[in-house]
DNA sequence: CGGGGGTTTGAGTCCGTTCAAAATACGTGG
DNA sequence: CCACGTATTTTGAACGGACTCAAACCCCCG
């Protein structure tokens, strides 16, 4: 069971400096950003704060949900895997990115597993805490709802470019994506990207095999587009990835 | 401008009998259906009720979003094109299902367009009067978020699907719940099925060509697991399809 | 009767998967 | 620090599937 560090704000990380959640919320966007003063103390004494290292299960398909789990620092995967041993990562999520919200709504057993991706620390809400703080606050509501829909809307996306995008395309459109996330960007324009993924991972993200995925690396290094080393990726301009992506149709 | 019927109670239809959206939340299950018959009899007074004829557009990508729309009778679609012209229909609603409340929650202009699919009644709420209710009836944000949740739960596993089946495997999933939707079970424990989508839309769901999708079918009528005869598909049993989609791997 | 859209079929090519093996990176313990 | 075992990644070859382009077909409607 996770308990460490709670409420004590005289602990290690300048994001402890403060107590409760203000930290959090004040550098991130979360759900909880336009919450009062009094709320966000209230949250942050009820919040469990727990440190995971990278692969880490956070919980488990199945689990019951008890509450509701917000990304404080690092990454964090959603992961959902079938009977059959098919494994694939349909959400990277990062601070202030709520999870679980989807079983804690509809009181209901997790459908997706979530683990670290890499060092992360990761606060958990009981149900109770964020109904109490629902009924206090009605305008918080709307916040969920808000984030809810912004996610749907990002998996309608998802789905239709994986209808109308090529392999090479959706791995490019990825890259493109976890180079802003991940990445530093140098003066010419060129970036360095540090994967937080395998390549198996990345695999099923674009719905492909992971030597397929290779040799699609292959290419694209081939084409002088970006250089790979384990997950370490040179990517000397975004520029003609994004117009590849824009272009490629379905073969 | 869609004008045309509105509070008029005494009106053709039987779903017309019962003032406002009565009739509806009673025999679906919309997200107002547990509203009380105040709310309801507001809401029935400010929606706007129209007819649309199979292709004919509710709304259309770019369009401002002025309010909620939701299902009344019929089948309607929720398409998304991009600038090459591919199209791509993302998902099917019924009576009880609500329209471009992404954009309304999120004040935003459309980002799929929605079209009726066959003949449909479809309702528009100006979102002044989903913003009256929302403030008079808490537990109506509640009901919006359990819906979007549950929404979004089935967009994670269509990209779940898309990633981990083939073609043909997605579009035996697809064919089983058309089938419970839109098909007549016969006594022996088949199945008559009017497809409400042409062969062009229903690749497009599965993320393939509609060539693609006249070999798959010619495979599956070779396989005697349904005949095809344009929009109609006549399926002796629906087992060995929801075996099919089970077990069929990636390729 | 002649469009016109939608659907099916065909041939060729490329892409993706499978199975298998080699190469590389990684963590552990000696 | 190195050796080792393990897991991951890359590469290869063969097969099957999917895409493109193109033509024929069908059906509904004017």
């Amino acid at each position: 069971m996770p308990r460490s560090v709670g409420r004590r704000s005289s602990a290690t990380g300048s994001i402890e400096r403060r107590s409760g959640c203000a930290a959090c919320v004040l550098v991130n966007r979360s759900v909880f950003k336009d919450l009062d003063p009094e709320s966000l103390e209230y949250l942050g004494a009820h919040r469990k704060r727990r440190e995971y290292r990278p692969g880490q299960v956070v919980f488990a398909m199945g689990d019951s949900c008890g509450g509701l789990h917000c990304v404080s620092t690092g990454t964090v995967g959603l992961r959902r895997l079938d009977e059959r041993g098919n494994s694939v990562l349909l959400r990277m999520a990062y601070p202030g990115d709520a999870l679980g919200y989807c079983s804690m709504v509809q009181r209901r057993d997790h459908l997706t597993s979530c683990e670290a991706l890499g060092p992360s620390h990761v606060c958990y809400l009981e149900q109770s805490t964020i109904d109490t703080l629902l009924s206090r606050r009605p305008a918080l509501a709307s916040q969920f709802l808000r984030y809810t829909t912004q996610e749907l809307d990002k998996a309608y996306q998802a789905i239709f470019q994986n209808a109308v995008m090529s392999n090479r395309g959706r791995f490019v459109h990825l890259l493109t994506i976890l180079a802003e996330r991940h990445g530093t960007a140098h003066g010419d324009g060129s970036h360095t990207v540090t994967l937080p993924l395998g390549r198996r991972d990345l695999a099923s993200m674009i719905g492909t095999r992971h030597e397929t995925l290779s040799r699609i690396i292959s290419r694209l290094e081939a084409d002088g587009m970006a250089r790979f080393s384990g997950r370490t990726v040179h990517i000397p301009s975004l520029t003609p990835l994004r117009a590849d992506s824009e272009v490629a149709g379905h073969a």
